[in-house]
DNA sequence: TTATAAAACTTTAAGCTTGAAATAATTTCC
DNA sequence: GGAAATTATTTCAAGCTTAAAGTTTTATAA
């Protein structure tokens, strides 16, 4: 999914689009996952999952969560067993549907978020340095563009 | 890495250009895995070690390998692995330098990545519909940008 | 009602991923 | 030449990821 396109033709622009993504994303996502293990002893996938859960006191349901991160509910089920153990997040049996857990931060793990959530900011800022804001703008703006017509189309 | 900006401030635009970008490539990223799992009976990391491959007949190295895809040493000698335990691709030692040995995709596994790579790029093309080709160009353009300003970094 | 379906979650098996440690071969440099 | 560093790769442990199958609880509907 990293490599160039194999043929010319009328799709060779998407691909082209396509693999520059992906490889953006990747490069990013993997100086930001080395800096979250050097800096604070976490994960991208539990910073992702604590993420969704400080916008949201209440708490998320798993499917819930599993939906927002686009990630599988087993998936889930084992992310957060582990911040559970590490005292971040708590699940609690609900009486209404006894089937569903509600999860949510503990003050520890929101205070833990927190810290690492404005660094992270940071390192964004940092990576992304090389696009100006009038770029950031305008491929932001392409992005929601993409996303408003994927979700129109499932 | 998937959940909202938690701060207003400058580092806010480009966190939600990261954002988006994440949650653009993990959409398009997840339908191609499923459909190369349904179709084909392969994944993306087989797909994307035969795409590097592919272009090189006369063969890379191991460390070649994950240089260019982006991912560990040891990544990438268990999917070799794999796909020399099905024929596609050979691991060669050499002569020369006897550290190190030369991977090479088999006739049989550059024939399945040509069909595959043929219906690959006719996907990528129908989920990146929803973006103009004069988009694409420039969301392509600013991402290269991107690559470089990165390389130049590090 | 009470079988049947649906929903929410967990478990499992297989594979992907990393960073660190281990092996083996080559280079460097005294 | 031979110790020490470097390079190429593999192995390992831990964790992430999915799809599919299993469990428990709730909803449907004949």
């Amino acid at each position: 999914m990293v490599a160039g396109p194999t043929s010319t033709g009328p799709g060779k622009e998407r691909l082209r689009l396509w693999i520059r993504l992906l490889r953006a994303s990747r490069t990013i996502e993997a100086e930001l996952r080395e800096r979250l293990k050097k800096e604070f002893d976490t994960t991208l996938p539990r910073f992702d999952v604590m993420a969704a859960l400080y916008r949201v006191p209440e708490g998320m349901l798993m499917s819930d969560l599993s939906r927002f991160l686009l990630v599988s509910n087993g998936n889930v089920t084992g992310i957060v067993d582990r911040l559970v153990s590490e005292g971040l997040v708590t699940r609690a049996r609900r009486n209404g549907d006894r089937r569903t857990s509600m999860v949510r931060l503990t003050e520890e793990g929101a205070k833990s978020f927190a810290t690492i959530a404005a660094v992270h900011e940071g390192w964004v800022g940092e990576l992304l340095g090389g696009v100006s804001d009038d770029e950031a703008r305008r491929l932001a703006g392409m992005l929601k563009s993409f996303r408003s017509n994927w979700e129109g189309r499932e």
